[in-house]
RNA sequence: GCCAGUGUAGCUCAGUUGGCCAGAGCAGCUGAUUUGUAAUCAGCUGGUCGGGGGUUCGAAUCCCUCCACUGGCUCCA
């Protein structure tokens, strides 16, 4: 008898071999029936893999991420079994799980797959997975396995088959399709009840894009219909709260063919919007004793010379513009950092003048591959909200607490309420990747880890994901719908202050070097709103919206009433419009809703025979009339609430 | 940059296998109406069908090329 360790801690004993399966069932049916992997001591495994010995086991459903990844891993399986039961000359690549649903990597030939071919590869999947075809698990040789895709003449896979340990291999078969695959899968295809082709894209064979472009098709697979269609529906929801349409529907931004790619032109709705979240955080990081500065657009090149952004981006960056005379070089600025740098060095600087704090909204420009450019996610010219604070090596880890406090609340008050932090690290195995001394990244990297543990901020590690020059923090919140994002960063920067000889006098008579704080809490304007614009669906927090409310008189006749009522809520410093058009009550109610402008003032002849205003919500309905004090009380508590 | 796709009025979309002056709704303008909680009515304006080249008696429709956009891949100081 052989001894399972159980999650909740309990212990059963069973008979030596006994499989996953075979422990669901002795807990229930029901169970049973819904396990779709496990894992054996921390190694994931199929369901009906026998256990030998003492073993803490774990079992995967569908509400697991493992057993969804399972799922999803089987599915691709029957996706290419489907795909050779169609087009018998496709080659396959790789077919993985992916955050939600699978692809596959295949090589179709002269053939090129179309929407049109979706409908007819969900139907023939759907009625293979009906077969309730076990996936059968069974090691093979090397030279077994090398004879197979030989004879099958898949290219792709006998180069992986190479790079693999002969004795580690094993095939799984499901029907008529076998695949070179560590596993593991459910136990048979009939759990497979609804499956979506959602899209073909190129993907380069390895990610190698001096390789083949193959046909990535991209698939997700549900246990049931329901779930299917509920996908659907958020992927709907999602359209909806797209940040390009909604941006410009409420007229935040637009882009011009003229003006070029990539490069967002701010309307006066969206400006309002950002110059807001910018007086915000200005006045944060005054609090904190930040101060603003202004740097040219564009910088000279030796400038990136030094910094050494010249050597390692100069090729694929915007080129070098020139004096017509003299000839002399200048780059458009991709970062600030150089100038900060520059302002940092332009006088001799005491210990007691750090931590030295430098903000600015600076305005960037990088370059990006035209296939890159997406909405205001993905631009050539945009705004961080970026500072450096110059500081001793004994400071880096208050400092680093300061912007992890001043970062936190910046993301409260933009109302997410679910965030986590990436500790980015050196790569362990690969330190000649780096620069800068052993001593300093040890001290850095611990100033980071000891300050997140210090606020109790939930973070995950990365090795490896350090930059060239230090180790990073990474703010990725989750918003409305559930999805991650990246925010901005924190890093730590030995290498600046080296390459610009920067260097401070201290209270030993010496000079010494500073140490380097990047960080944005932000990251970018442009990106930043175009998270917001998604997460709230375009019905901003009332403190940031551009116009508070609109007032719609009932007639013609109430115009100047309006006006009036206007005046009294500028007052209470409450802004917002009137929709003095000649249009019935009803249509004006629309096109306010439509634009989310929170509150809609009505006014009609019992108004200003009360002197009040009827008080709609967006979204809500009608509130009732209400004085302009009792409005203006009830605004105030509304925003008090959206500050919590 | 690469793969696949899309591009018709400010917006959303129709335009049969190439064939008379390219259509609709919304928006805009003008007029009527003076309106009570998600679209009042009527009339009018607006497009060299993404740009350029080609095939053809004839091109929004077919071909080439460039541009932009969409979904991926590669990249992201």
């Amino acid at each position: 008898m052989i001894n399972i360790t159980l999650p909740d801690g309990s212990i059963r004993q069973y008979e030596a071999g006994v499989t996953p399966m075979d422990i669901a069932l002795s807990i229930s049916e029901g169970l049973a029936r819904n396990v779709l992997s496990a894992s054996v001591n921390g190694e994931v495994v199929d369901a009906t893999r026998a256990i030998a010995n003492d073993a803490v086991v774990r079992l995967f459903t569908w509400n697991d991420r493992e057993g969804k990844q399972t799922f999803w891993h089987s599915s691709a399986h029957l996706l290419a079994e489907t795909l050779e039961a169609l087009y018998p000359n496709v080659k396959f690549g790789i077919g993985p799980p992916i955050e939600t649903g699978f692809y596959y990597d295949v090589d179709t030939g002269d053939m090129t797959l179309t929407p049109a071919d979706m409908p007819k590869i969900e139907e023939k999947m759907l009625e293979l997975a009906r077969n309730k075809s076990a996936y059968a698990r069974r090691s093979v040789s090397k030279a077994e396995a090398l004879a197979y895709f030989t004879e099958k003449n898949d290219p792709y896979k006998l180069e992986l088959i190479n790079e693999l340990e002969d004795g580690t291999i094993t095939f799984y078969q499901q029907g008529n399709f076998t695949d070179l695959c560590k596993g593991p899968h459910i136990s048979d295809t009939s759990p497979i009840k609804a499956a979506k082709i959602m899209n073909f894209a190129g993907a380069y064979w390895r990610g190698d894009e001096k390789r083949k472009m193959m046909t990535r098709i991209y698939a997700v697979t549900f246990p049931k219909q329901k779930e299917l269609t509920e996908y659907l529906e958020l992927l709907e929801e999602a359209k909806k709260r797209d940040h390009r349409k909604l941006g410009a529907e409420l007229e935040l931004f637009m882009f011009s063919e003229k003006v070029g790619s990539g490069l967002p032109i701010w309307l006066p709705k969206g400006t309002q919007l950002r110059e807001r979240l910018q007086n915000y955080l200005r006045g944060e990081q005054e609090k904190r004793g930040y101060q603003m500065v202004v740097t040219p657009h564009i910088g000279h090149k030796l400038l990136y010379e030094t910094s050494g952004h010249y050597a390692k981006y100069g090729a694929d960056s915007f080129q070098p513009i020139k004096t017509p005379r003299e000839g002399e070089e200048f780059l458009l600025k991709p970062m600030n950092c150089p100038h900060h740098c520059e302002i940092f060095g332009h006088k001799p600087r005491s210990y007691k003048e750090l931590p030295l704090r430098i903000g600015e909204f600076g305005t960037v420009y990088r370059y990006e591959q035209t296939g890159e450019l997406h909405g205001l996610s993905r631009v050539r010219g945009f705004t961080q909200d970026d500072a450096h604070i110059f500081c001793t090596q004994d400071q880096v880890k208050g400092e680093f607490l300061n912007v992890l406090e001043l970062t936190t609340q910046v993301i409260k008050k933009m109302g997410f309420k679910n965030f986590t932090a990436q500790i980015s690290l050196r790569d362990p195995n690969n330190p000649d990747k780096y620069i800068g001394s052993d001593e300093n990244w040890n001290a850095a990297e611990h100033a980071i880890i000891d300050a997140t543990k210090d606020v109790d901020l939930e973070t995950t590690t990365a090795y490896g994901e350090a930059a060239f020059y230090g180790p990073k923090l990474d703010f990725m919140i989750k918003d409305a719908l559930g999805r991650s994002w990246q925010l901005g960063t924190i890093q730590v920067d030995y290498n600046l202050p080296e390459r610009f000889k920067l260097e401070y006098i201290g209270s030993d008579n010496k000079a010494h070097r500073p140490v380097m704080i990047h960080r944005a809490p932000f990251g970018s304007m442009e990106r930043f709103i175009s998270i917001l614009i998604e997460h709230t669906a375009g019905k901003f927090p009332l403190w940031l919206t551009p116009d508070q409310f609109m007032i719609l008189p009932v007639s013609e006749r109430f115009n100047e009433y309006a006006e009036g009522i206007k005046v009294e809520l500028a007052r209470f410093d409450i802004r917002g419009l009137i929709d003095d058009r000649n249009e019935s009550i009803g249509k004006k109610i629309r096109d306010t809703e439509l634009k989310r402008i929170p509150f809609m003032l009505i006014v009609g002849d019992k108004e200003v025979e009360q002197n009040t205003i009827s008080v709609r919500r967006q979204g809500q309905g009608d509130l009732g009339s209400m004085t302009i004090e009792g409005f203006a009380r009830f605004f105030n508590e509304e925003l008090e609430k959206g500050e919590e």
